[in-house]
RNA sequence: GUGGCUGUAGCUCAGCUGGUUAGAGCACUGGUUUGUGGUACCAGAUGUCGUGGGUUCAAGUCCCAUCAGCCACCCCA
């Protein structure tokens, strides 16, 4: 096996179609996403999960549906020199689904989980094959309560992030086995009297996946679908209880929400609810946090039956919609003017830095030259270190916003930082 | 996986129907004298014109392939 062919051209030194790299300012407001995500899930009660990003293929498989687009197509997977049939994650459930029965967990059992997922699709904007999301699992509650609680945490996320007014959320109920089974049926009747209408996708979909042709976008299908019975109309009486309570829990919190009986879900593991919170300003890829119920997903991977539910959040997609980051701690510059000042400076710096206060120290240039470099990377102050300085024993220091300047002693510098730049930043 | 559009300096782009040493703005570097930034003025550096073939006396400009991005389908977070 060659590692490197000599074809390979190496001028062109780029990342692999649908990963990007993230820069530090894309690392940071990951970050932010990430870690909003999980402070606020803390305090519904969850706690981090970490599992691995590779899992055998059958834990895929098992749980999507063996005949979901994602296994069939988007799954990344290969055989490891043991001759196992590996593959990288597509999503979280599942392992976290697998991490809960290998770990002998005990429900009611709340989980937050992070990181890369792969899927091997065409690109496009608000799509990558490796991609980043976190999410939630809450498993071991059948009741509808769950449901209303988790979503509200969802909300709480995004109201977090500054993006309260800018989503809609859309739900629906699958029902539960029995009730999808008959309304399944009950479509696949209907459409197959108006076969011919529909796409050539959907002929191809009335097969294996008729309720995917719900939300299908081709205008002939719609004009089908619009006339088709509908989910609703399906429930059974505990599945229709069971909505109703989700939609009055809901309304209760204050969680608006639009009924959208088109809505499904791609993973069979869904069940009853489901919901998604779309954006307009996306392009077509406009979910940003999805999710639902999932009561038999780990029986299916041979655990006991566990109800569960939760979403999983998009965190490029939902950074696309965040403009604007929470100011962090503007540094402070630290200038030694003449090279024999240098080695004071650093140590000024080194003090300041203990006492919390983020310093940056220029190393070459005279005076001028490194204001404007303390000016370019946003300090609000500096520390000025020549010869004067010492003479006195004390530091000038320059607020770089109204250029006023004044003397602190050397031991007293990182003191004077701690109260005077400290203070919390507004706006 | 399907269809369409795009690919020129770090970034955003201009380069008309193929014709001499490849352009602009922003950014960057240096300077406008010796210890004071943001503005202004002056000067400077920078490109295998995505990659590989082909047509031509001549290709950034035309053709083919390939890679990558964008848009829609599909799918999904």
């Amino acid at each position: 096996m060659f590692l490197f062919s000599e074809n390979d051209s190496v001028s062109s030194l780029r990342p692999v179609r649908g990963t990007s790299d993230a820069l530090p300012e894309e690392c940071r407001r990951f970050r932010h996403i990430a870690d909003t995500a999980h402070r606020i899930a803390a305090l519904y009660g969850y706690g981090e999960i970490a599992t691995p990003i590779f899992e055998f293929a059958s834990v895929f498989a098992r749980t999507l549906g063996v005949q979901t687009d994602v296994v069939t197509k988007e799954m990344y997977v290969f055989t490891d020199r043991g001759g196992h049939e590996l593959s990288l994650r597509p999503e979280g459930t599942a392992g976290v689904a697998r991490a809960f029965i290998s770990n002998a967990m005990t429900p009611p059992c709340k989980l937050f989980y992070r990181g890369p997922m792969f899927r091997y699709e065409r690109p496009q904007r608000g799509r990558l094959r490796q991609f980043h999301q976190c999410g939630v699992e809450f498993l071991g509650v059948a009741s509808p309560l769950a449901d209303v609680e988790t979503i509200a945490l969802g909300r709480r996320i995004l109201d977090a992030l500054g993006l309260a007014g800018r989503l809609t959320m859309r739900l629906n109920s699958l029902g539960d086995a029995e009730s999808r089974a008959a309304y399944r049926k009950a479509l696949v009747d209907y459409l197959e009297k108006r076969r011919d209408e529909l796409s050539t996708e959907s002929r191809l979909r009335l097969q294996h996946n008729p309720l995917r042709i719900l939300d299908s976008k081709d205008s002939g299908d719609r004009s089908v679908v619009a006339d088709a019975p509908v989910l609703p109309d399906w429930l059974n009486d505990s599945s229709a209880a069971f909505f109703t309570e989700v939609c009055d829990g809901l309304k209760a919190l204050g969680i608006d929400f639009i009924h959208d009986p088109f809505l499904v879900r791609g993973l069979d593991y869904y069940c009853h609810t489901a919901f998604e919170f779309v954006s307009d300003d996306l392009g077509t890829q406009n979910a940003v946090l999805a999710g639902g119920r999932y009561d038999g997903l780990i029986e299916t991977l041979g655990g006991s039956r566990i109800p569960g539910i939760g979403w999983a959040a998009g965190i490029e997609r939902l950074n696309a919609l965040i403009e604007t980051l929470p100011i962090v701690d503007d540094p402070v510059a630290v200038i030694a003017i003449g090279d024999h000042n240098q080695f004071l400076a650093m140590s000024i710096a080194e003090s300041l830095r203990s006492a919390g206060v983020a310093t940056e120290i220029g190393f070459s240039g005279n005076l001028k030259k490194r204001l404007a470099r303390a000016h370019k990377i946003g300090a609000k102050a500096a520390v000025l270190i020549g010869d004067e300085e010492v003479n006195h024993g004390a530091a000038t220091i320059r607020n770089l916003e109204d250029g006023e300047q004044s003397r602190v002693t050397f031991e007293r510098v990182p003191d004077y930082f701690r109260s005077e730049f400290r203070k919390p930043k507004t706006g």
